[in-house]
DNA sequence: TATGAATGAGACTTCATTCAT
DNA sequence: TATGAATGAAGTCTCATTCAT
């Protein structure tokens, strides 16, 4: 996964000080882009608390849009990294799921602002790079389809495979939804409360 | 409802003539704005696809943002006219409920384009108009939890009312869904198919 | 004088309506004039304080600058024809010259607002409306002139007729400086106290 | 003096540079202002006048009005400047006066395009740097005003406190006038003749 | 004669990117 | 390698003036 940032060119040659420069310009950036959106951020601003002057900015980038795709895959990678952890251990598919989606609800939590930034921004990316970033986003919807297709051939689900996909999809949105409607969810519900729900109404709706 | 176009000054005085224009305007702009963003869309390309001089477009607005208002305004409008119409008949809850998703489904799909916009660009907006947006959604997700709520009363779904607004929430991101997540949704799912499957979980979890 | 404003093209035919309209649009423009200046009042505000339509507005006027001439000559004229009738009566010069100030300082004083606007926007005048304001103006001081000449001549003033001129133009300065300069003058000094003052002065000067 | 200029934000940071470019700035603004008026002259001209691009013009100021804020400031100080290094020297008061009346008429002859645009466009300043200027002029007249003070003081003048005030007020419009009504004063005098008039008829006046 | 919608040139300002030092 | 001043294209918005109705 660390090769993706090469995918972006660069002036440095040292590769250990471009990876870690690049990493304190994405915290610098997902500051501001947070704030005030991707196009209402300049890049003078993201070199000055960045802490570089704009030629140096530019020795790491090509377009600022590179740091768009470098925000964007470093939120991504941190909600993917938590959640491949979270899926050790041996245990049926119901816990496996029930687990899994607390915990991706948890990284979900914990990140809000990036999730809105992931989702709004996203189409500010060239083609190639929001595709990268599109399949990344199904991997991670792969980890619930895989953990359902388990527990149907455990029959412990009763649904079948096209229908899996579509819960797992589901899934990726309610927790989505937790960070965009969060007037409506975070407003009237506890995380824990909010995970509860959704969980059962999930296990439900495929038992 | 029309009033709402009215929060936008103008320097016109004949107002038919200002809803006229604007609906041309807001045609335009929708265009644009679905193939390459807001902030990608220059006013000027606006005036040459409404087909008028630049100063005659400002005669119709104040500033960009009022087009996004009156684009965001306008797609939104669509939504709740069609889906209030669809909503008239009397039916038991849970048929009620079938129709209701169903036909927002439909209506998502018929402007998939805008749907997209709606939900991407809001953020462009500023607080008030925002505000005001968002509180359109609201209602129209008030129309869900109201069916649910009368199915709950019927003893027709078995969960509580807080439950039932966190579904109608689900309802409307799944709908939302079809058209976000289209490379997964409708690569691999007809309309009828998608809408009979998600109607089907979203009944079983309830029920 | 009246003819002066003829000196300005018209679609109307009507001379009496011309005139009548003419100084209804005085009137809306030197209210506008006054509180926002020449430039950054639109001839939109004006037609509206104006009462009438744009293309009405056009029917009396060439161009924008026309109307800050109609407006600079009205002020000018009210100066010089109240200054005029103040200005009948066998009085010795000193006397003559007294009341002259006086009532010239009590003109300025009645129509600051205006004086201040002719004098800051004369410049935005081309140059041939610009000669007619400047050879109104020197007119006026010419009445200073006289009856200082008339002093020189019965041996009341003890100047030459090359200082004389002086005087006046400083009389009408110092006129002026009771609008220009306000924040000084009459902050600190009543009408009444200004005119004895500056008057006692300039009979001191050349007597 | 010098921090005045520091009123203005600029992106430079190189202060030096700031300074340096904003005097180059001066010179290219008021020679434009000067010949076409603040309003009519376009930041364009300006910066092809500056030899510099329009970008980098703004990186030196704000807004367009910055600029003639820096050409009204720069003026002042040089009046300023000049005039208080003409006036030491241990005279006697009328000594004083006559000198301080030749220094400030000589300095305004010498920059009468500047003594014109200053009381022009000074009314399209912000309050702010409106209130900065005038505050300026008034130190000026303050000049004045102590001469006589101390002339009074010595007997040598024959008038109060207040007509002091009045009679230093007289003197700088007098100078100004000296560049506002150049078609009358400097038609038919020179400005040796202008000074001895002027001059004369001050210490009369107040003798 | 009156209306006011439409024109379009041009104004001010911003900002991603480059490059001399 | 680092700096930050400079570029210049492009953006949004205004407004004096015209002309079809």
């Amino acid at each position: 996964m660390a090769s993706s940032k090469l995918r972006i060119a660069s002036n440095i040659k040292n590769e250990e000080l471009i990876n870690l420069r690049r990493q304190e310009l994405v915290n610098a950036a997902v500051k501001l882009f947070v704030e005030k959106g991707f196009h209402k951020t300049t890049v003078r601003e993201i070199a000055k608390e960045f802490g570089m002057s704009m030629g140096a900015l530019y020795d790491y980038i090509r377009t600022k849009e590179d740091i768009l795709f470098l925000v964007c895959d470093h939120i991504f990678k941190s909600v993917s990294d938590k959640l491949q952890v979270s899926m050790v251990g041996e245990k049926d598919a119901k816990e496996k799921l029930r687990n899994a989606i607390r915990d991706y609800f948890i990284i979900i939590d914990s990140i809000q602002d990036y999730t809105l930034l992931l989702y709004q921004e996203t189409k500010s990316l060239n083609r190639k790079d929001r595709n990268y970033v599109l399949s990344a986003e199904m991997e991670l919807t792969k980890i619930f389809e895989n953990i359902i297709a388990q527990g149907i051939k455990e029959k412990t689900f009763n649904i079948d495979k096209r229908t899996a996909k579509i819960v797992a999809n589901n899934i990726m949105v309610q927790g989505q939804m937790w960070a965009f409607r969060r007037w409506v969810a975070q407003k009237n519900y506890s995380l824990n409360n909010y995970i509860k729900i959704q969980t059962d109404l999930i296990i439900n709706s495929i038992s």
